[in-house]
DNA sequence: TGTCTTAATGACACATATGTCATTAACGGG
DNA sequence: CCCGTTAATGACATATGTGTCATTAAGACA
């Protein structure tokens, strides 16, 4: 893709290639779409021989396996808060954990794995169900726990257990999803954003009194 | 694509061909993602040579636009509601008006829409932005109206007029991009999907008394 | 039925991608 | 300092896609 006009000294390093490489692919993706990338970009971006990467991956399937894994782990590295237990200040928590999904998931590059999956999800089953196992079901489960305490101390309105829980985060996935599409000519006022789901959140599921 | 075994007699029909080859392209879309889809499959899917395609539409680019120019019309074409009038029950209206997005937007062939939305977006802000100004912004008018009057008539809590409106049609948008993904191994129980939103809604929006 | 217009086609020249494998050279251990 | 292991490379064979254009034949009209 690129000449590379001075020939480099060609270097070793079994260790730091593979994540080299899942770098530079996740750039190439987010430029020109997983489809569209071939492995001859990625190794550009790389600065190494296209074969070079074949030595790592077999295919790009699991390039993008691999780069899915690496950074889905990253961020459970980073985030280890409890939500399940709280002080009863439902507003307080809820803006505290929305902050902290908006951060991780809109603010972060973990964006472009959501668009991976709805642009390839049909033709990598075995990464929807990846994504779904280890980031929907954990988030689902802590709302879940969440919702049910905030019901048994009579805070949250018992018609709630009822819901299908992705209604409570939606706004989130739309800022990501919006993040993907028209951020770049209609951004996102995201404090506003914020303040505005977290009071439709709490004056919703919070018990009238 | 297709080998075709029995040579089918030529048939000339220079009205039916467009529409013919942008609901093969559609279909395509589907199964293999835009980007993926090359001009030869459309064509194999329409029954027709690759190189008349070319006689249509220059490239698969004016083909996907003109495919978002047909469908999009075709919804307002059957949508010709006025929601900005009411009789004052607002749960009753955003049931009627979701149900009816629901229908239009997740229901229907336009998801696919969303998908090249998401997935392609970044290369063809042409696409994005007319997305943006003959939907969004029209559902956006709508919705400000909606809201400015249950705020003059008592109904809405005043502090609604500052929200971004995207929050309040974001569990749409979740169920649209669920059934792009997970629809298939997780499926959404649609009728309460839609009970929980209108419940979270009207409890949140609706004046306190 | 014969003729004309033009929609439809097949083939060409070119471009880009993939996966493999024999060859090359980086660099650490003796 | 040399030498062996093996990471890295470049080239090959193959496959798939694009856009163009001269040729073919469908079907309307006289």
């Amino acid at each position: 893709m690129r000449p590379e006009p001075p020939p480099f000294k060609r270097q070793r390093r079994k260790e730091l290639r593979p994540d080299e490489i899942i770098s530079a692919a996740l750039m190439e993706f987010r430029e020109k779409g997983y489809a569209a990338t071939s492995m001859g970009s990625i190794a550009a971006r790389a600065k190494i021989a296209r074969s070079t990467v074949y030595l790592y991956f077999p295919d790009k399937e699991a390039l993008v396996r691999q780069a899915f894994k690496d950074r889905i782990a990253g961020i459970f590295d980073r985030v280890q808060v409890d939500f399940t237990v709280h002080d009863g200040d439902f507003e307080q928590m809820f803006r505290a954990m929305l902050t902290l999904i908006y951060t991780e998931m809109v603010g972060s590059d973990a964006v472009e794995l959501l668009r991976i999956l709805i642009a390839e999800g049909a033709r990598f089953p075995a990464l929807l169900k990846f994504y779904h196992e280890t980031v929907l079901s954990r988030i689902d489960a802590i709302l879940g726990l969440m919702v049910a305490n905030g019901i048994k101390s009579g805070a949250l309105r018992p018609e709630i257990a009822q819901f299908d829980r992705k209604i409570i985060v939606a706004p989130v996935v739309v800022a990501a999803v919006w993040q993907l599409t028209f951020e770049a000519f209609d951004p996102l006022d995201m404090p506003g954003y914020i303040d505005g789901h977290v009071d439709l959140l709490t004056k919703g599921l919070l018990m009238r009194f």
